[in-house]
DNA sequence: TCTGGGGTCCTAGGACCC
DNA sequence: TCTGGGGTCCTAGGACCC
């Protein structure tokens, strides 16, 4: 059976979202209406366009870009700092007014939502009809703009929802796909960034037909799994679910880039263990135990070099991680002008189960080894080999197969 | 010119085991 | 003296997303 998915995509998120919040404290100025960017502190060397209005837009100024060069393209672009409280706030108001709809939400990120409509539209209403009375109750009762998406797969929706904005609803159905996708330039399709661009370009391909146009094989062959999975993307291929589960998260990390290159370890340390706490307080908010550190650190030329090490025991502990990532700190640190460092942990799991299951940790253990010594005791006699002879023997014991 | 921070997933090489 | 091949785990690095 054919899936219903919309692709909820908040235009502007954070540029929108700011521009209600003022209005919503009394502001005349609507930012949406002029020239401006939602941007980091230039002055701590965290200044990059975080969202731009589409005046900005106009100009040429690019999400990501240094607001140094947005200024240049722009003398009289206004810069408003990002507030992440506020964010949180409308995307919630969001989620909550998509509830009403379906409660198979995946949020994909923070001002993005895939629907899983499936067996939840209204008798006597389309998917398309859905989709237009969201994106008209958003604009009404929230006060900021969304494109959506509407297609069967969650692929088609993702890429539909970012066709014309802003304010706009757009399907891409199967039969859809040869004339509103495969004239795209590559570039376009989702999972194409700029590394592979070249690589596809020397193939010969620049637009999403080209691509989906050569042999499978061919793609899987030049690229492995990525491969495979661009050329179905280019065919519209793509049967993954809507997870709308509350998901943990597989890892937690804290960096920050530094206000001026350190080259002083002890100083490095010390932000090294603010980031450490901070980590370890996440994950214990998570319940969650982790069971790998990695230390992240980028270099003035922007070099990014990490070293990871994973613990005889989940955890988490802050003393342990902190004397962890210090070691790997020490080994990572080559006298260089450090601009970022950074901390992770991985391999997360429960605490609760981690804790239930330790027992059958060891009890695993115990088997093997007991099987171990069941192997020996068959090949060279059942009264020779003993637990506390096995290291002797194991000199002369080859294990074969 | 100046270039954030939060993630997920994949690959490749070496160690180690059978 | 010359000789495997699978499988798993660990680590480092990189691509991509918003």
């Amino acid at each position: 059976m054919e899936k219903q998915i919309l692709h909820v995509d908040v235009n502007n998120a954070f540029l929108s979202w700011t521009a209600v919040e003022r209005l919503k404290n009394g502001e005349s100025l609507d930012i949406r209406t002029i020239p401006a960017i939602i941007g980091g502190e230039e002055d701590n060397r965290h200044g990059i366009v975080l969202a731009k209005s589409n005046l900005a837009k106009k100009v040429g100024i690019q999400t990501g870009e240094p607001i140094y060069f947005a200024r240049k393209k722009c003398p009289s672009l206004q810069i408003y700092k990002s507030d992440f409280g506020v964010y949180k706030k409308y995307s919630n108001a969001l989620y909550n007014l998509l509830l009403e709809y379906t409660e198979k939400i995946e949020r994909f990120s923070i001002d993005e939502c895939f629907m899983d409509m499936t067996g939840y539209l209204p008798k006597g209403k389309t998917l398309l009809q859905i989709a237009y009375e969201i994106n008209k109750r958003v604009k009404e009762e929230l006060g900021f703009t969304v494109n959506i998406g509407v297609a069967h797969n969650k692929l088609l929706a993702k890429m539909a929802s970012d066709f014309q904005k802003p304010d706009r609803v757009h399907t891409l159905f199967k039969e859809e796909i040869e004339t509103k996708m495969w004239s795209l330039p590559v570039s376009e399709l989702f999972m194409v960034g700029k590394k592979s661009l070249p690589k596809l370009y020397k193939m010969g391909i620049k637009t999403i037909k080209d691509l989906s146009q050569k042999e499978e094989s061919y793609m899987i062959k030049s690229f492995g799994k990525y491969g495979k999975m661009i050329w179905e993307y280019a065919n519209g291929i793509d049967e993954s679910r809507v997870i709308y589960e509350e998901e943990k998260p597989k890892g937690i990390g804290n960096s920050i880039t530094l206000p001026y290159d350190y080259s002083n370890i002890e100083k490095i340390e010390e932000v090294l263990i603010a980031l450490v706490e901070q980590v370890t307080y996440r994950l214990r908010s998570y319940n969650m135990l982790a069971e790998v550190v990695n230390v992240q650190i980028k270099t003035n030329e922007f070099k990014v070099y990490s070293h990871q090490k994973k613990l005889m025991m989940p955890t988490d502990n802050t003393k342990i991680i902190i004397e962890e990532a210090k070691k790997l700190l020490y080994e990572l640190y080559k006298k260089e002008r450090v601009r970022l460092i950074g901390v992770r942990v991985d391999r997360l799991s429960n605490k609760e189960e981690v804790q239930l299951s330790l027992f059958d940790n060891t009890s695993q253990k115990q088997n093997k080894l007991d099987k171990v010594v069941d192997t020996l005791k068959e090949k060279y006699g059942y009264d020779k080999i003993t637990r506390a002879g096995k290291i002797n023997l194991d000199k002369n014991i080859k294990f074969k197969d």
